[in-house]
RNA sequence: GCCCCCGUAGCCCAAUGGCAGAGGCAGAGGUCUUAAACACCUCUCAGUGUCAGUUCGAGUCUGACCGGGGGCACCA
């Protein structure tokens, strides 16, 4: 590590400045809002961490990417709310307990305050004020009044039903932590388990959450929406209505999902899970013993298993027949595995010529394929390949001579429609919201489970519902939630009928949890609500949101959900909490991510101690655009240090006055200024921070040859230039910033002082570099103003001796002019 | 299989459809120095993944393909 010398010889010591500054700032508190409307609010907010160990360098350049933005909104006069707080109940800290024979509490708050530390190093311009911990009762007991207030609007209800189970973990999981079959936490095969679980009930809003998403566009990444729709997954198509004649003589009706209705004719057989109730239900007595061994199979599949792709198509027919409502023809009905008892109806009619899955089907168990579109592939009765496509209807009785799949699928929802045996339908692939979890360290469901009364809500004057105090091997996963065996607190009596009762010993999923505070940071120490609805309604929505983009669907899908309940609840008058939203890449190592399996790990405090904060937060920014990721094996911090130094020179050279009239100054130096400071502002608004930190070092490098070989350290173009250096620089690298700012004479801090007015009399050039083509290949650049008109730049084209001799001997077809850049003449 | 994003010097990255290089790293040379480090100055290096197309003009727009990354996926 030689570049943790080359401080040394500049002068500059990096230590010692950040010392300095550090106890300044915090006595100046520079980054608490007024909040009284005198200025135009602003809202910043970036993800909160959960408390795991130190700061590292993932947090390093999403804190540093953010307060870019935060910092250019307090220097452009904003009045700016950039809270932090913490993400404090789960599971790595009950993990940790249980080793450490402590209450989980005692290791997530010691990591608070060292992650609250290092932030106060790192100097982000947070407002420590509005600090807030998801596990601290004055937070979760307004994540438990919303809970009872969701439940109120029946948004929360508890089911019985198969759900993922992470058996290393020994919970249960949403949807949407369960990545390929595995637990997204510890990689473990998810298994099914049948457990009586609360829900929310996202999928009441899964239209409008498609539906909000439309103003975002340009304001979110394109692929958090793509990610989002993926995931809510609508589909059109039908129901359709099929009698089953059961084997006692009695009929059933059973009602399909199809996005292809118009295939009803060729539907030749039909499949029901075979995990769904249903097929129990159906299913001839003579087959039900081999029914019952093949669900016997399916149960033991794992989800890995099931996603394995090529895998053969199992199944069994169920010896019960279903009457096809358009022709009367009589189907088989099998029950499947690779029909999912949780999608549509659990039941499908089978097209195998036009759906491959069905074909695989089909071929085998030796059912009939009969093709009713023709497009002109292959028939797939022959080839065992399915189409899909736009064709002409065959067998398709009156969707016969429609060519087109619209019109066929409109046609044939029409005729069900009118029959009463069908409707069309828009089905999604969203699942509702699993929340309960089998673990400790998370906020309890305020419920209570009364015999007599069933599930009774705790009164909301009784909230919140505390966790009692468990440590160590009473924290030891056991299938239930460890608050179960917490005998005294979970035995109360009902606050219905005063009778024995007991609390409900689940916990909520931590998504519940940070699915709601921003709006708590906008009035954290509120008592009469979640948050006081005026506060919100001055700082809400979020102008800008910071965060990784492994949140884009959980996190931001769930805080999506939560504000338009908060919408319908009369409690805010917007739908979308988050305005604009930027995904920070990751940091990675020599091309893959770090990690200490294997061993490539970079440690941020190593980093600051070899280089300093500001030229780690530069690199970060500097790095490339903000969604990129970073290689750090690519990357110089040392470069930016280097750079810092040479910016801080400048500050030390500078001999004009404070108070210097700069409109005397240098005026090709203030140009390079005045443009830089323009551009600069522009490239922060669009996100382009490492062009805007390019521009910063061209300044520097301007001010520089200033001093050394132009108008000379006394000039006030000099101490003009130098001071927008610091005043720009302070948006990345506070520390050398207002060292900067200290010494050119002026009083902390340099991050409230504003950017500089922009003369825009400096940004018109006098004279521009046209370009005169012919055929396309420059010939010739003349030195012209600015303004200058058409006809004037296109005749002092065609009199260069450059342009007269390209030209020789040709015809001019025509002469495209671009004042004042470019003359493009095309001759042959 | 469907969808999204990205391919520019040795490396990280810039470039409202108009001269491919702003900035940095690395490299070479020089000034300063007894020498080195630091600092400062100068310089080298690509025709934009491939092939078509649109255009007076394409890194930029369109299509196909190749390569890399990501999301969804037996979702009917």
């Amino acid at each position: 590590m030689s570049e943790q010398q080359e401080h040394e010889p500049t002068g500059y010591d990096v230590d010692a400045t950040q010392e300095k500054w550090r106890t300044v700032w915090e006595k100046l508190d520079p980054f608490k809002p007024a909040d009284d409307g005198s200025r135009e609010r602003r809202y910043a907010l970036t993800m909160f961490p959960y408390p795991s160990g130190d700061l590292h360098m993932g947090h390093a350049e999403v804190m540093a990417l953010h307060d870019v933005i935060a910092r250019a909104w307090w220097q452009h006069g904003y009045d700016v709310l950039n809270p932090i707080g913490w993400d404090s109940f789960g599971l790595p800290a009950e993990n940790a307990a249980i080793k450490r024979d402590e209450n989980p509490a005692v290791f997530t708050y010691a990591n608070i305050e060292t992650q609250a530390e290092s932030f106060k190093r790192y100097a982000i311009s947070f407002d420590w004020s509005r600090r807030l911990h998801t596990s601290d009762p004055d937070y979760y007991r307004w994540t438990q009044w919303l809970f009872l207030k969701f439940r109120e609007r029946g948004l929360a209800y508890r089911k019985f039903s198969p759900v993922n189970w992470c058996p290393n973990d020994q919970t249960v999981l949403a949807n949407e932590q369960v990545v390929n079959g595995a637990c997204e936490r510890c990689g473990a095969a998810v298994t099914k388990r049948e457990l009586s679980q609360w829900y929310f009930k996202i999928t009441d809003y899964a239209q409008r959450l498609l539906d909000d998403m439309v103003p975002l566009e340009d304001s979110w990444p394109s692929k958090v929406l793509a990610m989002q729709r993926n995931w809510i997954g609508r589909s059109e198509g039908a129901h359709v209505d099929f009698e089953i004649e059961l084997s006692d003589g009695a009929t059933r009706t059973v009602t399909v999902f199809t996005t292809r209705p118009d295939t009803l004719y060729g539907a030749t057989f039909m499949v029901v899970a075979a995990d769904a109730k249903l097929a129990d239900e159906i299913v001839a007595p003579e087959r039900r013993e081999a029914f019952t061994s093949y669900l016997e199979d399916v149960r033991k599949e794992t989800d890995i298993d099931r996603l394995a792709t090529d895998r053969p198509k199992t199944g069994v027919d169920l010896g019960v027949t279903a009457v096809n409502p358009v022709n009367g023809e009589r189907i088989p009905v099998w029950a499947a595995d690779y029909v999912l008892a949780d999608y549509g109806t659990g039941a499908i009619m089978a097209v195998p010529a036009h759906d491959q899955r069905d074909l695989d089907f089909a071929k085998q168990f030796g059912l009939p394929v009969r093709r009713v579109v023709d497009t002109g592939e292959p028939n797939p009765e022959e080839t065992y390949e399915a189409t899909s496509g736009d064709g002409a209807y065959v067998n398709s009785g009156p969707l016969d001579g429609i060519a087109d799949k619209a019109a066929g699928i409109a046609r044939i929802i029409e005729i069900l429609e009118e029959r009463g045996t069908g409707t069309g339908t828009v089905n999604f692939r969203l699942r509702d919201w699993l929340l309960s979890r089998q673990r400790y360290w998370g906020c309890p469901i305020p419920i209570v489970h009364c015999e007599q009364c069933g599930e009774v809500a705790v009164p909301e004057d009784q909230l919140p519902v505390e966790l009692p105090d468990l440590r160590g091997s009473d924290l030891k996963p056991k299938g239930v939630s460890p608050l179960a065996a917490a005998e005294d607190w979970v035995n109360v009596s009902c606050p219905q009928c005063g009778g024995a009762a007991k609390r409900d010993s689940d916990t909520m999923d931590t998504f519940v949890d940070s699915s709601w505070y921003f709006f708590r940071y906008c009035s954290p120490q509120y008592t009469d609500g979640p948050f006081d609805v005026e506060a919100v309604r001055d700082w809400m929505p979020a102008a800008q949101y910071v965060g990784g983009v492994e949140h884009a669907i959980l996190h931001l899908l769930y805080s999506r959900f939560f504000t338009k309940v908060l919408h319908d609840m009369g409690m805010i008058d917007f739908v979308e909490p988050f305005t604009a939203l930027m995904n920070q890449g990751e940091v990675i190592n020599e091309g893959r991510g770090m990690s200490k399996s294997l061993g490539n790990g970079v440690d941020l405090g190593e980093m600051i101690d070899a280089y300093g904060v500001d030229a780690i937060r530069l690199t970060m920014v500097f790095a490339g655009p903000p969604e990129a990721d970073i290689d750090w094996a690519d990357m110089s911090p040392g470069g930016s240090l280097k750079f810092l130094q040479r910016a801080w020179r400048l500050s030390g050279d500078v001999t004009a006055p404070v108070g210097a009239s700069f409109t005397e100054g240098d005026e090709s130096l203030r140009k390079v200024t005045h443009k830089t400071v323009h551009d600069a502002i522009h490239l922060v608004e669009t996100y382009r921070f490492n062009v805007m930190v390019a521009r910063i070092m061209e300044l520097v490098n301007a001010t520089r040859k200033a001093i050394d070989s132009g108008c000379g350290p006394a000039d006030p173009a000099v101490r003009e230039a130098t001071e927008a250096v610091a005043i720009l620089l302070s948006l990345v690298a506070p520390y050398t910033a207002e060292e900067m700012w200290e010494r050119l004479g002026h009083e902390p801090t340099v991050a409230r002082v504003g950017f500089p007015a922009v003369d825009e009399s400096l940004l018109v050039e006098e004279s521009v570099t046209a370009v005169v083509q012919v055929q396309g290949k420059v010939r010739a650049r003349l030195e012209v103003s600015p303004d200058v008109a058409d006809a004037d730049l296109e005749a002092a084209a065609m009199a260069d001796p450059a342009v007269q001799k390209a030209l020789e001997g040709k015809t001019i077809r025509k002469v495209i002019v671009r004042a004042p850049k470019l003359v493009n003449i095309v001759a042959g």
